[in-house]
DNA sequence: GTATATGCAAAACCTTTGCTATAGT
DNA sequence: ACTATAGCAAAGGTTTTGCATATAC
């Protein structure tokens, strides 16, 4: 866990302001919820999230879970990693960063953008389309994963 | 339509090849999917493709273009792209590209891997992580989508 | 008091699976 | 002939929706 408490506060006093800016109700259950998306650098699924928030909230429905997901997608509280086909991956870094992910067990690590050197165009874009923002995927095999441990170790 | 029949062909070929190196068998409906997939450059979904496939083989089913989808994937004839959440895009480009996608209407487009400097790390990779291969997404508007000419168009 | 959000159940959506018949080698 | 594949229908998993009740403002 690279989260430190002081970045969780600040995350939530984002989140509080967000939320008023944008008419948005401060129910338990959305706090609740975004606390745990954004105390966590796992990047999980809303069932993973879901299963964290009921041992805070026993009754909460998943329904509630994808509904808030949704909404602070929309109000860009939190952003969805791309992965392929399976599960939503949530992401509550806003900083600017990239994703290494092991394509064994999914892990997904953030890597701060200062950890590379600025990707650069050769040549010209097509025709037209505006870049907002990029982000690179490194692909691979984590520590846990990787064959050095895996060799010595039962699947 | 950046590909040419030359290129089809070629990966027509690799097909053909890849299947009888694995064992497996040149169905009419196999070699339809692959070439449907395999002559586009838009990143088909299934149910797209299926659409397509449909109009050569009116009796073929989803299943069968899911399970073809499936193989090809784990041969190494298709590469899935990391979209956000939404339906499998397939990616029958196997040279080291990257994509622009659309954040508003969802089309991929390729950038060759020439058309970038090399990307570059600055420090230190999280320990044990191995990288095996990177790719770069473009988020913005194509074209179409862009604001200079949606202003004049209706929505 | 009014607007918004929750919880529940049902639906929608995408993908996978099991099985029998069919086609490829 | 033997083995792999197609087609069908049914199931599985994830996400969304509609509506009545409860909560925040």
């Amino acid at each position: 866990m690279t989260m430190t408490l002081r970045e969780l506060d600040q995350r939530m006093d984002l989140f509080r302001s967000r939320c008023m800016e944008r008419g948005l109700a401060l129910t338990h259950q959305r706090w609740v919820i975004y606390r745990i998306l954004a105390g966590t650098d796992k990047h999980l699924t809303p069932e993973a999230a879901f299963g964290q928030i009921r041992k805070q909230i026993p009754s909460i429905s998943l329904a509630t879970v994808y509904k808030n997901i949704k909404t602070f997608l929309d109000v860009g509280l939190l952003q969805e990693v791309g992965t392929s086909g399976q599960m939503m991956r949530l992401d509550a870094n806003l900083d600017p960063h990239h994703h290494l992910v092991c394509v064994r067990c999914k892990a997904i690590q953030d890597l701060s953008a200062e950890g590379l050197r600025p990707v650069r165009l050769k040549g010209r874009l097509p025709k037209g389309f505006r870049v907002e923002r990029f982000n690179v995927t490194f692909l691979g095999l984590c520590g846990q994963c990787s064959p050095r441990y895996t060799a010595s170790t039962r699947h």
